[in-house]
DNA sequence: GACTTCCTCCGACGCATGTAGGAGATGCGG
DNA sequence: CCGCATCTCCTACATGCGTCGGAGGAAGTC
């Protein structure tokens, strides 16, 4: 039931981002602050990737109004994940070991990451059946 | 230089794996080992992935013989560094911390991966300034 | 030399995406 | 009531991608 791949284009995807952080609004509302980030876009545009985004199941919009008033559907969750996924399997075999050391070595992680991270690496050690290998 | 932004359709760039794979090749010999995954295309699409590869520069072809045999150019790491510094950008405010913790938490890494995962830690942390933070 | 086979080159088509203009309804300021 | 600002709806159009078919040339086979 997940929904079939998300589907989404860079522009529709910002277009969702500005309902994520800034919570529902009309077309105006939307266009107003993707202006703000610097976007310039006509209003029919941003209209145009509401409606698609409604279609698509992303979004939904309470008509009742003149101006009709959209809000999120889909979470940035549920589209990080998905997105996260395609990467891993089409990139790195399915396996997230890879991606992380990549993500860990190239990255520069705050320290508050790393604390973090490790501790949650301590975390699930404690969960498992720790079999400790002598380092070979 | 890194030249622009990698840029593959999903289709385009299971051909270009198989150039990975299983080194240089001609179209017949692609479309074969991508027979050989079940894929059930057409010569000539093939043959198009690889031109439309060519010219976007991800591909070169020695076209001395019959047959062109056409050799990758771009390396796995170079398109998946960019497909990952995509997603980060566009979903993970540009910041690895969140998306590492992610995947460490929701993915089942092998206790082989935690272990290397905790050692590169280790590394780094022995790296740095280390400034010791009292646990606020 | 005529056939069959394989290759390259070129063009095409449908669908998704990014981007927008115009038509027509509706509401507000005088 | 009139006009201007706004909205929605519909249509359009370019570009990219996934997918091929057909034309025409080179090669190996009797």
């Amino acid at each position: 039931m997940t929904q079939r791949e998300v589907d989404l284009g860079s522009a529709e995807l910002d277009v969702l981002k500005v309902l994520w952080s800034g919570g529902p609004g009309t077309v105006r509302d939307v266009l107003r602050r993707l202006q703000e980030q610097g976007r310039k876009w006509a209003y029919t545009t941003v209209q145009t990737f509401l409606t698609r985004l409604e279609q698509k199941g992303h979004v939904v919009s309470d008509k009742s109004g003149l101006a009709h008033v959209f809000r999120a559907r889909t979470t940035r969750e549920r589209v990080s994940r998905s997105r996260l996924r395609a990467l891993l399997d089409q990139l790195y075999d399915g396996s997230a070991g890879p991606l992380v050391l990549q993500l860990v070595r190239d990255e520069r992680l705050s320290r508050d990451d790393l604390d973090e991270l490790q501790a949650l690496i301590e975390r699930l050690d404690a969960k498992e059946p720790k079999r400790r290998r002598e380092r070979s």
